[in-house]
DNA sequence: GTGAAAGCGCTAACAA
DNA sequence: TTGTTAGCGCTTTCAC
């Protein structure tokens, strides 16, 4: 059905290998018989096979990501760039999701691994370093981890600044003559430890003492983060004296918070200024349009292939030790009116 | 590096077939050399190489999908749930974007034939049928249309019912009493062109004619469809009389148009109600929470791996002439402060 | 229950 | 400039 090298090599009357050639672009082929080749190629719809290739080549130009959610905004920027830096480069980026559960994660990642492309970038959402992990390593398969890293676990790592994002939007609002600055935590991995240190070290900076009711938890629960906000904020609301700020793990659940604020019959920014992380691109439009510190997403791809590119180069020219690279995106923040004085 | 069945067979001291045939499960294999063949593949962390066996087995169980944005929740929702439908059925989903590009679409497609998968959905954003479609199913391989179709080709599609939608959108609207409901076209494809029939539709059901100036295009200029909604709802707002409610292609759209609203210091819905399109997950969060059109995403997915798989098993079977699919998934809308009475 | 032989479609190294 | 040989890692068929 499908036209192979062989199809065209009997059809034109010349060897396999002279076809594969043509198909390459491999230089030492007469003007005749490569527009021969050419032509006949173009009849029978010919594609090479890529599995076949990288089955001898032992390289298959493809790079893998993982990430724990396609519906947030974070990772599929950095997807689109990431995939759009790397294509140029002839790599293709095979993309998918754990859908943040780590089984799923370490089935995907086994998958790829089995598929022998030739780098693999994960976000992992697991709580601790998977085994695999150390596996793939082993197997010489370049691993790049991105946005959550592990506590002593060597690897290539590209993120973000999560102390830096927790303590410009702190920060941000002590700026404001707030006081009761309150921190809605995320989950207990790199990225919400990182974000409320940067809220601490804000405080420590003004020389003031974090007060410990104000850092409430979001329920482990697997809900809609946004109403995971709402929940959390309710719970700030009831204490006395109120807060009046709040700096928020994630804009999903800046959203919930705000909800909960509104609903409560209280104004933003007046009774109290929200924060949100990310920057999703619908901040704006919300109901109160949201402050949130950006991540800089398409940096982070860009940055992500051109490491990848790099290593894959190195790999190719081996120079002994395998050097491992760390890259940490800054962060900036993105005010609008939920903290406008 | 990579251990192979070569290297477990040596160490083993068995053939190549036998593991091959104790990796995959195959009965005929005595228990004995079955544990000894599979403690020595976890000693070796062995993982079967999918390019070398979709090489000579001509499948590779994996099912291609090529959207047009993954920013677009529509799009990575029916992705979810169509590679969780695959993946119960031991297919893997291999996600890519065209970013809108007509000329990045074939060269995706082109890849993913290049790879030999099982079967391939795209959701085109070509204007006409790009001639590679054609081939591709003269080649065998199955392909599925998602989301837009294109007039006289013949091909398995699945999507919404456009002409449905605008209906929907447009009946509400009159159902409000509002007299004066203008239309804020999208693309001119299959699905712009659905909508703005339904639209039409409803204006005939209630035997009155559109007003033509009340219909408008959004710029073709490759901008934010937000601030394509809040220019096209600008103009609509010069007119006399102002229209009293407006359907929008897209939410995105409908967002601009709810800005340039309250910008003109008019209120929703009371001066102007506003319909969208699409039911993204923030529209209830928007300064106006917005009443939408949902289109079933998650349905669309689920069928999609349905009909996948229904082809992929007829052809392993085959029956003599192959059918043609199609599955039209119904909208509802859900309705919020964007057209409250 | 186990294995020998053949071949999937392609490329690398070398010969002619 | 072109072709031969060998083999990538795996599965299939069929013989033992």
């Amino acid at each position: 059905m499908r036209a192979t090298l062989k199809d065209i090599a009997e059809a034109v009357g010349v060897s396999i290998v002279t076809v594969s050639k043509v198909m390459r672009g491999h230089g030492d082929i007469g003007q005749e018989t490569r527009k021969k080749v050419l032509d006949k190629a173009k009849e029978l719809n010919f594609r090479p096979n890529l599995a076949a290739r990288s089955l001898v080549t032992g390289k298959s130009s493809i790079v893998g990501l993982v990430v724990p959610d396609l519906l947030h905004p974070y990772f599929v920027e950095i997807a689109k760039s990431l995939a759009a830096t790397l294509r140029k480069n002839g790599y293709y980026l095979m993309l998918s999701s754990s859908e943040e559960d780590p089984r799923m994660e370490e089935q995907e990642v086994e998958h790829l691994l089995a598929l022998r492309l030739d780098a693999l970038v994960v976000a992992s959402c697991a709580p601790t370093v998977p085994k695999l992990f150390g596996d793939i390593q082993d197997q010489g398969t370049p691993l790049v981890l991105l946005d959550r890293s592990f506590e002593g676990f060597r690897c290539n790592f590209i993120g973000s600044d999560n102390a830096q994002m927790g303590h410009l939007a702190t920060r941000h609002l002590f700026s404001l003559k707030r006081k009761r600055i309150a921190h809605i935590r995320g989950p207990e991995n790199s990225i919400g430890r990182g974000r409320f240190e940067g809220y601490l070290k804000a405080f420590e900076e003004e020389g003031l003492e974090p007060n410990p009711k104000y850092v409430v938890g979001t329920s482990t629960v697997d809900v809609d983060s946004t109403v995971q906000g709402r929940d959390a904020m309710k719970r700030l609301l009831s204490l006395k004296p109120r807060p009046d700020a709040v700096f928020c793990y994630s804009d999903p659940i800046a959203i919930g918070a705000m909800d909960a604020i509104v609903d409560a019959g209280l104004r933003i920014p007046e009774d109290i200024a929200v924060v949100g992380c990310g920057n999703l691109h619908y901040d704006e439009h919300l109901r109160v349009p949201l402050t949130s510190v950006d991540q800089g997403s398409t940096r982070i791809g860009v940055r992500a292939a051109k490491m990848l590119l790099s290593i894959l180069d190195s790999k190719a020219a081996p120079s002994g030790k395998p050097t491992i690279r760390r890259t940490i995106e800054p962060a900036e923040i993105v005010i609008r009116e939920s903290t406008r004085r």
